[in-house]
DNA sequence: CGCACACTTGAGTAATGTCAAAGAGTGTGG
DNA sequence: CCACACTCTTTGACATTACTCAAGTGTGCG
């Protein structure tokens, strides 16, 4: 509901790393560029830095560039004119920013903690995309599931119980740490509970007492710190899907 | 709220159709195909042709094949378990599905009204694919704008007032036909109240309550027969982007 | 140490959902 | 061609979920 003042970063321009050391690849979309190639993909990059609270993508501004997220963490949005926000999306390293085909950029990226980038134009990353086709079919795959977790979203977002959206989250966050094995039930969540309200679709004082409500049934526990343990994966997973709650 | 019982109707398989006679092919991905290549195209596709009400897409199911619909209405929604359901989208000629690169389809699809489909076994499309690299960009491209319509989709479901929806509704609609070139007020509704309903999140009341208070206001009128005229598309639009509305 | 900021809690409210019933439109079979 | 049966739509009374507003409690940082 709130819109926050975004303060306009200037990029940090760095110096180019070499994408074979890059620990971000095996995440990324570049795992689909020929070996040989990688001179010309890191080229065509420029390495950013930003703090935590930065703009790299201002909604409506001309989409000049595409990114790749080497480390941190990013808050995409949408806002309307009375500021009321949706949060489309939590992304993290080896996610990919602005795939869109449009003139303009369709949402706001904000930095939710210190990240790094690879910042590709848009003309040279075309042409790239032209060279390489398995490069191409990497986007569209991305770009697939990309829908896929979209539509799961309009799920959650028109049909979903407070309780449901909150249960569907830590399960899409142990999900994601699963995915990258870490241990899928101890959650660190970077962002604040307003951006998880703005994303859910509900409000934080919502967010907050489902959160408690959920402590009190002993099914997470908060460390503070942004940090929450899944007690009750399996009930909260059922919880997720709309089956009623016992206990 | 309501799970309808979806009839399952077998596919019937009618004579392949050159594509270069086909009316939907300046909509649809097919466009993008080579000329000479086109014959190719006709070998892999199956023509379908579906009863309204007929489930062509199954939750769930195997994803097997890929579908562009050339005439007809088709929407596509996924289900909890308990039966509350969000519809995901309202697809028309030239429309593609299944691009997901899932073992399963993500949702259910079925005719708002007769349709024609040209139906591609997975397998020989992906081949395809390989051959004709403007094909592949073609799809990336409409992926993203389907994840473009899905991010203004979740600003809607989690932002926006029952009013604000149905306004935004009726303004994508027009937008579409103005697109096609078509009459842009005078819009025809091939999908019920309950559809519009579970794709906006709200019930049939509201969606109805909705439809008599604009009508009420003189921004729209009622014609019967899933029809809709737009008396006041700037009014609507306004609405839609969330501005107060004075009348 | 104290000021922000984020988070939690609770009381009251408003928007939308639920339930119920009547009205309109459509198609079918006599 | 009409009557019936069906579904879809509209309307209204009532219930409920989540929001608003307000106060209070951490928690981190300068």
């Amino acid at each position: 509901m709130i819109t926050p003042a975004p303060q306009r970063s200037d990029l940090d321009l760095c110096a180019i790393k070499p994408c074979g050391l890059c620990e971000a690849r095996p995440l990324s979309v570049c795992r689909a560029v020929p070996d040989a190639d990688l001179s010309r993909l890191a080229e065509a990059a420029t390495v950013v830095e930003l703090d935590k609270g930065a703009v790299l993508i201002r909604e409506d501004d001309p989409s000049t560039a595409l990114f790749n997220i080497t480390s941190g963490a990013v808050k995409i949005y949408k806002l309307l004119p009375d500021g009321r926000r949706q949060v489309l999306g939590f992304l993290f390293t080896g996610n990919f920013l602005g795939v869109g085909r449009t003139a303009r950029y369709g949402f706001t990226a904000e930095a939710l903690t210190a990240v790094r980038l690879c910042r590709f134009p848009r003309g040279k990353f075309m042409r790239l995309l032209d060279e390489w086709p398995t490069f191409e079919r990497e986007l569209l795959c991305r770009a697939s599931s990309e829908i896929s977790s979209a539509q799961d979203q309009m799920l959650l977002l028109g049909r979903k119980t407070a309780r449901e959206r909150i249960a569907s989250f830590l399960g899409m966050l142990s999900a994601r740490a699963n995915r990258l094995g870490v241990a899928a039930d101890h959650l660190h969540l970077p962002m604040t509970r307003m951006d998880i309200a703005d994303y859910l679709g509900l409000t934080t004082e919502t967010v907050s007492g489902v959160f408690s409500e959920l402590r009190r049934q002993g099914r997470i526990r908060l460390d503070g710190a942004g940090t929450v343990r899944l007690l009750d994966p399996a009930g909260l997973e059922a919880m997720a899907e709309g089956h009623a709650l016992r206990a």
